[in-house]
DNA sequence: GCCAACGTTGGC
DNA sequence: GCCAACGTTGGC
């Protein structure tokens, strides 16, 4: 089982959206990278664990863990026209863009803030931190993820 | 709202 | 294939 980072606009899609409805898996669309697409795509695998950042927002940070119920499959909003993540050049033939369905596992007690991650020295090669990265999906090793979670 | 950093597009 | 221009991300 491998672990991850993915972030979001709690305006779009928060970890109490999850909370709400917990054993209601969540689409995740609408990734429009191709590196973070990659990850998706190649790496994410049923059953992994997922930390829900937050980010463009007030409370900058890891607030709670999904998981994968279902591996990557064609992002359907690429295909709807009234999407804003229409993409005119996908086909149903051959896809551009993939999603995967999220779950539920819980909501931290105290969000773990980005100042905090920052000022960890063992967070220091998580991408999340790393000078000029933009990626929304990405990698956590099983040492950063316990390190990670012991911040909390 | 600013702007640094990165990604994408398109002319050549 | 280069690279300038533009668009996006996302913290500040």
């Amino acid at each position: 089982m491998n672990y991850w980072l993915f972030k979001t606009e709690p305006s779009e899609c928060s970890i109490d959206d999850f909370a709400r409805n917990p054993q209601q898996p969540i689409v995740w669309e609408g990734v429009r990278n191709y590196q973070a697409r990659n990850y998706l795509r190649d790496g994410v695998a049923l059953g992994d664990q997922v930390l829900i950042y937050h980010s463009s927002c007030k409370h900058l940070g890891v607030a709670g863990i999904v998981k994968v119920v279902r591996a990557a499959y064609a992002d359907p909003s690429q295909f709807d026209s009234r999407s804003v993540y229409y993409d005119a050049k996908a086909t149903v033939a051959q896809p551009t863009w993939v999603a995967v369905d999220l779950v539920y596992v819980s909501k931290l007690s105290h969000l773990i803030t980005l100042d905090k991650i920052k000022s960890s020295a063992k967070m220091a090669e998580l991408p999340l931190v790393q000078k000029g990265s933009r990626l929304s999906v990405m990698p956590v090793t099983a040492q950063q993820w316990c390190d990670l979670l012991a911040l909390q």
